[in-house]
DNA sequence: TCATGAAATTGGAACGTTCCAAAAGCTATA
DNA sequence: TATAGCTTTTGGAACGTTCCAATTTCATGA
């Protein structure tokens, strides 16, 4: 698409001509130099403000082989925490004096290879990507070795030699778990999640550790997997209920396994919260708004998002560490 | 920020050079020209694909002042049905052979202006804004003066000359309260939502039409108004149930003001879909797999999103119409 | 075989910026 | 006043692409 058919940009050489100086400077006042007098600094903003000019980055980052442009692929915008940490991000990342880029790959392995080679010739600097199940440790590697910072969130992938911050998932369920055993519970469940995520397998062992430790006996049988959404949560707890009717807590997944457990409690009859303690883990913004509010695992975006930005400026160090961000476990009504 | 300190990019001259073309025939097959011989191209494709040439934007756009680069400025991408507008429009943009840079106002005029000056930089071919709370006509206007096609999505901003789609606020409401009216409910209240939000006069106007049409009384006092998350919800039930104990049905705002009510319904001791029907509006995903399921407005994201592209295909035309996208009704159990 | 015209290919200029090395302008000191 | 050393300014080249006008190639028909 074009623009403005035939019209003549504004460009550096008439906001110089005007300013009375030479297009250098005018350069040198945009890119924020030092090495410029007050008195052409200000004599070139005067001319920018009078003659609407507007910086062609294009040009620049072509010039320059400079962008400070960051692109943010997100696996699902539709999911509300992934929703909150794409706003995080990008707030952090404007911080920086950066500029982000958000885009979707709907957790499709295809859309998100698509969505990179066209950022790739966007001249994008870096990019902060959760990736979509199935992303391969070859395709990555191949995308650091293009000179790419490449910084994962939220996901790892196996044999892929990236950065990656993600949430301290083990210690979560494990402290979600021992905050329902020292409450006095002992037939608790582990609902929701399955194994094509890769987060699954470290909050399901944070739950068996906590058992394990406590020396509460535990059934496999009452670790229902399911898919993530409020349906996987109501399945996956009238699976529970069926199996073990005498049940008194679980830990989800996640907090929207959660809603879906909660409902599903109601459904047969008893009350969440009273009959059957119930923990998430994300903590969104719903679940202190809801009712009961929802005890869970508090997993701070910004936190994560401020340890993607601290990688990005040191990605020249080479910097491939796995960086695990604390959780806080927020005791309210269900629980 | 740069990537690769020293080395030298693959150009075209590169390609050219490895496929023993001249540079303008690979640009010709970059850009898919026709007038190019079947014989050129696959040398080309293949010497592109031997020598690992990343195609630059930068230098494309600055030579033919083209982009095709569409911005999505979106108000609110943690509120579910912004985020699930956002993901339409990126599919259906991405269908035109447009790419799309998606950033978030956070409702906040400032960011947005700084947004958008900002993504003039980059030379996006076109802006598609869901404006923040008291953008003004005349930034709008000016954006428009300045040759960049705008569209509003969502929500109007009076007097700015600029194409604007949304969902027929006053038939969806209008529709939600005959429905209740039809089953006999006559204590109707509407809640959520507030003057700041430019489509809440059209959505009190579709309720108070139904009732007026089907001379129903009803008191202002039952159109309480509320902030928009669940705790805005709740609170405007809250109200509402003290003014009126006996409501029989509420329409709700939004479905976000809908699980509000609903929470505080059922904290009042009474059971929502049963002593006290429910109505909302967007049917987020998350209304049908609640329990009870809510009856709602349904507003399809993607006949928005498909009306949006087709104004920017058109937009020379100087199309700066207001499209309103059909709504329906979602009968389920809460009403 | 040659002329004709259409189709395909081509090299050089241009887009608007930054980089670079050189020039000019300053200030302080002898 | 001359000089050294520092700060500020500057014009031209370069980034990698597309556009344009000109040239070459090809197919056709006489």
């Amino acid at each position: 698409m074009s623009r403005n058919e035939n019209s003549k940009n504004v460009t550096v050489i008439d906001v110089a001509k005007k300013a009375g100086v030479s297009k250098s400077t005018v350069s040198l006042v945009l890119t924020g130099s030092t090495k410029v007098s007050d008195k052409a600094k200000l004599k070139v903003e005067k001319a920018i403000d009078e003659i609407g000019y507007v910086y062609n980055r294009d040009a620049a980052s072509l010039r320059s082989r400079k962008s400070n442009l960051v692109a943010i692929v997100i696996n699902d915008l539709t999911n509300p925490y992934s929703a909150q940490l794409a706003v995080g991000l990008e707030i952090q990342i404007r911080q920086m004096g950066l500029f982000s880029m958000l885009v979707n790959s709907g957790e499709s392995v295809e859309t998100q290879t698509s969505l990179v080679r066209h950022l790739k010739e966007y001249n994008v600097a870096a990019f902060i990507i959760c990736p979509a199940p199935n992303t391969s440790a070859e395709w990555v590697n191949n995308l650091v070795k293009q000179g790419f910072p490449v910084v994962h969130i939220m996901r790892e992938v196996a044999g892929a030699n990236v950065a990656t911050v993600l949430p301290d998932n083990f210690a979560g369920t494990k402290l979600a778990t021992q905050h329902l055993l020292t409450k006095g519970y002992k037939k608790i469940a582990f609902i929701g999640g399955n194994e094509s995520i890769s987060d699954y397998h470290q909050r399901l062992s944070g739950y068996t550790e906590a058992m394990t430790l406590a020396e509460v006996p535990f059934s496999r049988k009452l670790c229902v997997q399911s898919n993530t959404n409020r349906n996987g949560g109501r399945s996956a707890m009238e699976e529970v209920l069926e199996i073990a009717a005498d049940i008194e807590a679980v830990v989800c997944f996640s907090d929207v396994i959660a809603y879906g457990a909660i409902e599903q409690i109601r459904a047969s009859g008893k009350q969440p919260g009273k009959d059957i303690a119930v923990v998430g883990f994300d903590d969104l913004a719903d679940s202190r708004l809801m009712s009961p509010a929802l005890t869970t695992i508090h997993v701070d975006a910004n936190q994560i998002a401020i340890a993607v930005c601290q990688i990005l400026m040191n990605i020249k160090d080479g910097n491939k560490n796995k960086i695990l961000v604390g959780i806080d476990l927020m005791e309210r009504e269900s629980s």
